[in-house]
RNA sequence: GGGACUGUGGGGUAGCUUGGUCCAUCCUUCGGGGUUCGGGACUCCGAGACGCCAGUUCAAAUCUGGCCAGUCCCA
């Protein structure tokens, strides 16, 4: 028997509970940051990888796999980027018993990887644009307190990494990506907001970063990914230059677009509720159960009629686990809506004598099935389910997050703030002094639900040029 | 980066102050048997632990040190 913190009151202890119940990651390892993916987890990530892959490639990108080490003089080109990551990478000093000429940095992420060798694939516009990603561990020597899924030193992360002709096609390729993910949170009934982090917390090397941040509990806030314009930041140092059609030589504008199992995180975090993880649909790795009740006097008859409900839906191309284990039906429900499967039918003596079976979703909505039309009874509850799933999560987004007229304001905050700020870096730190935490920065277009164009810096009270922003607490 | 606390079967705990009573408590879990089965069944039998390395001691889960890991707080 399980029995979860409660959410609202302590979301972190929450959370580490749920990860831990549902056994989506097992955190015994031993060594800080490196949980062991368990089968139940990694089907989960897979899905996700799976619905990231299918975005990515629907916007022209390829897949490639760059190594895992990094020479260290090549990591130490772009001196705004090492200056960003040098305190937070693994080193590898040695092979064997002998110490390396060129020590070699376990890739914190991938563009000194990746960029030397772009500088040979491209060499004529006819090569551009580039747009590849790959889906790789990343490693980075956190210090902080670690998470599963949220904080980890070993990462699996999706980086896009891209080249274009210029900066105005850099720049689509951003807006591209913005759509792309915005396609991907979709998939997963996760409403967030895209914000333009300010100067001094962009990506190392970048001209600037965009950031998905969703709300989780209080003021805190997740990012869950990112998407970087780097202008020729990059390509400059490690020369990658094309010849232009007119036969001047010209150097990449570059762009970059990472995540991470954050996104897992966030799932768990956004959807999850007393009762355990909510897997939205996409993301679920069992879709459906079939719960066989069993009674002496039918058991043969009801076993055999929930294994053809299970055939029926895994040949309809369903995700489907048949639970005909010993226990009882009641504690096979909580084990499942514990694992977060999105809907549940319930075969049993009552329901053999009509011609429907019971489904129950995991918001707790009970509705029959058809026998004769199982397969698309069940497509359409999924689809009921995963809408309710965003509706909740939207109306949770919206009420999380309310306007601050003074820092005063901000002070202790249980909700993430949406305040006038004129652009000043020291009004930045004011700010995030008084929230104890960060300015995410500026909404990138409309945020999803209505605002109030704030009409002063709320640190310096000036009115010139005062824009909105968004100031919490990540965690 | 600084500080505090914690580490006992798979999970949660009692025991630690004052070393011997402990081949270690209780709940859960796991394996086997029986009766059951529409929201966490009951019962019988069985399995399973003192984070790691040193030290002190006749004797260490218990005291000391280091390391590792976890949790919390502060920059």
């Amino acid at each position: 028997m399980v029995e979860l913190p409660d959410k609202s009151a302590s979301f972190v202890e929450w959370y580490l509970a749920v990860v831990e119940a549902a056994n989506l990651s097992d955190k015994r390892y031993g060594v800080k940051g490196m949980n062991v993916w368990t089968p139940y987890g990694l089907k989960a990530r897979r899905n996700l990888d799976r619905v990231l892959v299918r975005e990515i490639e629907a916007t022209g990108s390829e897949a490639v796999e760059f190594p895992a080490l990094i020479p260290a003089t090549e990591f130490a080109k772009e001196k705004e980027h090492i200056k960003g990551f040098d305190a937070q990478v693994f080193w590898v000093t040695r092979g064997g018993l002998s110490e390396l000429d060129v020590p070699l940095v376990l890739r914190p992420t991938s563009e000194t990887a990746i960029y030397p060798i772009f500088a040979l694939w491209v060499r004529s516009h006819r090569d551009l644009p580039l747009n590849v990603y790959q889906i790789v561990n990343t490693f980075r020597y956190e210090t902080k307190t670690t998470r599963p899924f949220v904080r980890v030193r070993e990462i699996h992360f999706f980086e896009e990494h891209t080249c274009q002709a210029d900066e105005a096609r850099a720049t689509e390729r951003v807006a591209s990506n913005l759509e792309a993910f915005r396609r991907m949170a979709a998939a997963f009934a996760l409403p967030y907001i895209a914000v333009r982090r300010p100067e001094w917390d962009k990506f190392a090397g970048a001209h600037y970063s965009i950031a998905f941040d969703l709300p989780l509990a209080g003021a805190r806030t997740l990012q869950v990914g990112s998407v970087h314009h780097y202008r020729d930041n990059f390509a400059v140092p490690y020369g990658i230059r094309y010849e232009a059609p007119d036969g001047s030589v010209r150097v990449v504008h570059q762009t970059t677009f990472g995540l991470s199992e954050r996104l897992l995180g966030a799932i768990v975090g956004v959807h999850g509720d007393a009762k355990g993880v909510v897997f939205p649909t996409e993301a679920a790795p069992y879709e459906v159960v079939v719960v066989p009740v069993t009674t002496a006097a039918a058991a043969e008859k009801v076993g055999a009629a929930a294994q053809h409900v299970a055939e029926t839906l895994k040949a309809a191309g369903r995700r489907v686990v048949l639970d005909a284990g010993e226990e009882r039906p009641g504690a096979k429900y909580y084990r499942w809506e514990l694992a977060g499967v999105p809907l549940r039918i319930e075969v049993g003596a009552r329901e053999l004598e009509t011609d429907r079976w019971t489904s129950v979703d995991r918001l707790g909505r009970k509705e029959p099935v058809g026998r004769a039309t199982l397969a698309a009874d069940v497509a359409a509850r999924l689809v009921a389910f995963d809408r309710e799933l965003a509706r909740r999560a939207e109306a949770a987004l919206a009420a999380s997050f309310a306007p601050a007229a003074t820092l005063a304001d901000l002070h202790g905050s249980r909700q993430v703030r949406l305040v006038g700020w004129c652009g000043a870096e020291a009004c930045g730190h004011a700010i995030e002094q008084a929230i104890d935490g960060a300015l995410l920065g500026t909404p990138e277009g409309p945020l999803p639900f209505p605002v109030v164009a704030p009409a002063s810096c709320v640190a310096c009270g000036k009115t010139l040029g005062v824009r909105l922003a968004i100031a919490g607490q990540p965690m």
